[in-house]
DNA sequence: GAACTTGACATACGAGACGTATGCGACCAC
DNA sequence: GTGGTCGCATACGTCTCGTATGTCAAGTTC
């Protein structure tokens, strides 16, 4: 029976990135308080200070969890993409762009990854969880630079450019009137500018 | 000798908005401190309450100001590449993406326009003043797809995913170890990437 | 198995910072 | 010249973060 401790530790821990999740969704970073979250999670500050250090340190463990969880699910409907043809990965990375401006539309994605996240956290490529996301494109981008599907671009630059432009155009899509109609425009602009690192056919 | 109040009253606005600018650059929006920043202006607190209404307001006024400065150059910048041409507008659209990446290198537009301006004001598209950047090149989208040297896409759509992609890659290159050497990369790949948009020739 | 130690978490405290309500004094009108 | 208006300063209350200290259960050692 040994391990107890750190079990209940990793459930408070758990909790508290719950709450953090919902309190920063809704009222957004600087406005969430620190007391009121934790007492949601049923603790006090001290637990968040134990394990967190501080509040940016709770808003990087929230922001790692989202962006795995997005990386997850490009990842997932990329493959979905290039299974069922014979190894179109150019759809495939279409498909990711256009989830990740889908998922973007997600309150909570926006509100914390989109902005708080780059104003807290300084610009992605430097958080702590290296982003999987952008790493999730970047393996994309280099696996077609290197079969030659796509021009010999820089392939970091090509990534960033390309996830940059994607949860841009997300951001433009949530903020818009009418979501619904805007988002196919928006996907088709992606695709559009996409292929501009397209090798000529 | 009329309107020596309103002519104080102005002077007393641009010397907040310049310390504004001073103090949220160096310290970001949420550590700069308006007791400092007023007191740096010569003023109070008082001051800054009454012509901005509050914080956000202040933030707003000098991402107005940075925003039309920074519209106001690559308008030069547009206007002289696509001069000495004959009516190339499609280098002008370059010329003006490469602008932009070039002036997100300063901090100052980094911090303020770029990080902490989305965060606090929200969506660049829905801010008071209606950002000028975006207007600009939106009246270069429109023109070149009237004129058939763009493919017929979504001007709105296309506008924003080019100045998103545009200042996301300026990003990218400031948080980056040697931004000289990873400028020119990112100047290119927005070129490829735009030329998604251009009609085939 | 009992005393000791560790460490996760709670509590108490201090230091700003923002926003508002109130007061003052200079400009403008008549 | 007098009254009013308005821009700005001052004073206050409230909230929040971060740290320093206390406490009690879980793990450890003999």
């Amino acid at each position: 029976m040994a391990g107890k401790r750190l079990e209940k530790m990793e459930e408070n821990r758990a909790k508290l990135i719950a709450a953090a999740r919902k309190a920063f969704a809704e009222k957004g970073f600087a406005n969430a308080s620190m007391d009121e979250l934790t007492a949601d999670a049923g603790l006090t500050r001290g637990a968040l200070y134990h394990n967190f250090g501080d509040k940016r340190g709770l808003l990087a463990a929230v922001v790692d969890q989202l962006d795995g969880e997005m990386a997850a699910r490009a990842r997932e409907i990329g493959a979905k993409s290039a299974g069922h043809g014979e190894g179109d990965s150019w759809q495939a990375l279409l498909a990711e762009g256009a989830a990740y401006i889908e998922m973007a539309l997600d309150p909570e994605i926006q509100r914390i990854v989109l902005l708080d996240g780059p104003a807290v956290l300084g610009d992605p490529s430097q958080w702590p969880s290296q982003n999987s996301c952008l790493a999730e494109t970047r393996k994309g981008v280099r696996a077609m630079v290197e079969s030659g599907v796509m021009k010999p671009v820089d392939i970091e630059a090509a990534s960033r450019l390309l996830n940059g432009a994607a949860l841009n155009a997300a951001l433009w899509v949530a903020a818009s009137d009418k979501p619904a109609e805007v988002l196919p425009k928006a996907v088709e602009a992606f695709s559009l500018m996409a292929d501009g690192f397209r090798a000529k056919s």
